[in-house]
DNA sequence: GTCTATAAAAGGATAGAC
DNA sequence: GTCTATCCTTTTATAGAC
């Protein structure tokens, strides 16, 4: 089963996927699905147009897998947080930094989720890997909710799912609509100052969501 | 200076151009810049592919007389807002609900601005038109936030800027990722049902996070 | 599995008449 | 101002050798 040496070095299929996936990834969030070019990202690879066919069939097979991998990325890292043994609170404000975070760091995914919504979630749709996401997240917060109403420390019976596009919301809204925001506002989005401040808000408005009851009755507009 | 009744029929350029531009802001909004095609434009239009060359010279072009015409109608509809006699409370509630409601029922801005964002906002940036705009909500919101203080209402002396962004955050979001969202987490957000819920929620959180001090001091992360 | 060359089609832009 | 027909570049996709 193990590859020589002359092998590894002329043919490694795994390799050669993942540098596609890598520069396709690129180019798809930078310029979208019908923006992006394969001859583009076939130069940028180290191999070339013939093998991205020989791989992914064609361009939209490509982009698929390309957000395949990038919502894999997003499960596994979801499947890491450890919240269970925290205060209701504190947990929730670790919830809360690491979407903030990861957002923040990952441009990329937040474009393609932008792209994918254009295309109103067509590819997702039609992949069972991704309809399939376990989206462990919700039951995280579900736990939260019901620890923090059993502790005392929350009022609400807020829905997890609502709570979680509360959360999203806002640390998915900062990166996507950097551009616009600054361009309208003058504010540059991804300044420093903006980071820790803009953290605390989110932090701040979601727990004091949940620590009070329905204040906000809605007025008959 | 009367054109004749004639003249009216055969030739109406106001009418032409606005007819493009209704055709193209769909077109647009529904497949992105370079999903968009001019062919399909003008085969939707009453008039011809010669007469959007004709009238905006390029695809470019017109992608940004559609959405120079999105943002006017947002700067007419901010600067009709009359909240100075409402208590500081009711003027954010109805602010809030204002901008929850236009989202919603405008998925096509909501689009060309994700689109846009695509495209760092280049358009945008070019356009002296919406460069300029008057952002009215800004001192709306600020107001909003000096009366609630002085009155007691508010304890929080919050960022305008901030806090519009927490409030738009979530109400673009609704409708931006309404497809990504819907389906990861199988909840249709179009529904009447969230629709009370969700203006709700993010109406408690702001006023919530207005009302409160700094409750949300960081953890160390 | 990989490369070079090329086919096939799509799509942006324009010519020229009326 | 408007229409039909067409140019020509770009871009997806494939053939065929090694």
């Amino acid at each position: 089963m193990a590859k020589t040496a002359k092998d590894m070095r002329r043919n490694d299929p795994e390799r050669t996927r993942e540098d596609i996936l890598d520069v396709a990834t690129e180019e798809f969030s930078e310029f979208g699905l019908s923006g992006a070019r394969v001859d583009s990202i076939a130069e940028k690879t180290r191999t070339s147009k013939r093998m991205i066919y020989y791989y992914y069939g064609s361009k939209e097979g490509l982009y698929l897998a390309v957000l395949e991998r990038a919502y894999r990325k997003i499960r596994s890292l979801e499947s890491d947080l450890q919240l269970a043994e925290l205060a209701p609170e504190e947990a929730l404000r670790q919830l809360i930094g690491t979407t903030f975070d990861h957002d923040e760091q990952n441009p990329d995914f937040v474009r393609l989720v932008s792209i994918e919504n254009i295309h109103h979630a067509m590819h997702m749709k039609r992949s069972s890997e991704i309809a399939d996401l376990n989206i462990s997240v919700i039951r995280t917060i579900q736990d939260i909710i019901d620890r923090g109403l059993k502790a005392g420390a929350f009022k609400r019976r807020a829905d997890a799912i609502d709570v979680h596009m509360l959360i999203s919301a806002f640390c998915f809204f900062r990166v996507s609509n950097r551009y616009t925001f600054g361009t309208i506002f003058k504010r540059e989005l991804s300044e420093p100052a903006l980071y820790v401040r803009h953290k605390s808000m989110i932090t701040d408005a979601v727990l004091g969501y949940l620590r009070s009851d329905d204040v906000g009755a809605q007025s008959g507009r």
